[in-house]
DNA sequence: GCTGTCAATACGTAGT
DNA sequence: ACTACGTATTGACAGC
């Protein structure tokens, strides 16, 4: 949707945008949430009571991907090793490698390097069993900083993969095919909401800006109308047919021969392609 | 593939 | 310091 089929707006006298250009950017869930769970923890696997909805038909597809076996027999082996590696790996400004900048900073808070690699190694302890042997008991994984910019310079390249491509990119990442799957779902799907809030709010600007000037060339048109009827005729003319349009900056002409005109002919007023007036 | 939604997780903050 | 609560983020899923 282009912004100039969203916005066209003939700017008029009767210009008369009655509509709100709120939009809910946000669900109500969002808004409505219950308070959570603490998490002092790091462990919740073991704690969190199994999840009601979500989890049960989805369950065994997960456990019949072959990759997904394949990586699981192979890295419940190597899952402690394998973590250790990635903490070893890190810089010393992402000496935990997992979860969000803001988790590593928790995480310094909470002590001794000990303890992170105890936390770094539970972490994929648990990514890695998601799945129990029954497959319900999935727990939500939070991606590791490197599989996160991985994916995100993936989808610089291309938003969308094909089946070869997420594979490969599964591969990489040590994920299946079907989560790699949903992040892009899930990054274009934001990508896309975060693009809607900027352009509402490019509206709404727009809208307000086109009200006020609506509101302006009102009150302009009834001065106009009062001194039309309050003057004699012959004093309407030369100079009050000078009068200028603020949405085009055009000047009637003076040489008209009618009186009060503010433009020479109607035109029509798009905020989208003339930027700098209304918007 | 897109959309709407749920739920886990993380963080900030006010109250104690 | 601890707790409770509100809110944002994000992985996952269902339905289309």
């Amino acid at each position: 949707m282009g912004s100039e089929d969203i916005c066209y707006t003939g700017l008029d006298l009767g210009l008369g945008c009655q509509g709100t250009l709120e939009i809910p950017l946000k669900s109500d869930h969002q808004r409505q949430k219950k308070p959570c769970l603490k998490f002092d923890h790091f462990f919740p696997l073991s704690l969190t009571p199994m999840a009601t909805r979500s989890f049960e038909p989805s369950l065994k597809l997960g456990l019949s991907e072959e990759t997904y076996k394949a990586v699981t027999e192979i890295d419940m082996n190597k899952a402690h090793e394998e973590s250790a590696d990635m903490y070893r790996q890190a810089s010393p400004h992402s000496a935990v490698s997992s979860f969000s900048n803001a988790s590593v900073k928790r995480e310094r808070d909470l002590g001794s390097e000990e303890v992170q690699i105890e936390i770094e190694i539970e972490r994929v302890s648990s990514r890695l069993s998601d799945e129990d042997e029954e497959g319900n008991a999935r727990k939500k994984l939070r991606l590791t900083k490197e599989q996160s910019t991985l994916l995100e310079d993936s989808f610089k390249e291309h938003s969308t993969l094909n089946p070869k491509q997420k594979q490969a990119l599964a591969k990489q990442l040590n994920l299946r095919p079907r989560q790699v799957e949903v992040w892009f779902q899930n990054r274009r799907a934001r990508t896309k909401l975060k693009q809607t809030e900027v352009e509402c709010e490019q509206l709404k600007k727009c809208y307000e800006t086109l009200t006020d000037e609506n509101r302006r060339l009102q009150k302009e048109l009834q001065e106009l109308k009062a001194l039309k009827l309050s003057t004699p005729l012959y004093m309407q003319l030369p100079a009050a047919t000078l009068t200028m349009c603020p949405s085009c900056e055009r000047i009637g002409g003076s040489s008209s021969k009618r009186p009060f005109t503010m433009a020479p002919k109607p035109h029509f007023y798009n905020p989208f392609t003339h930027p700098s007036t209304a918007c």
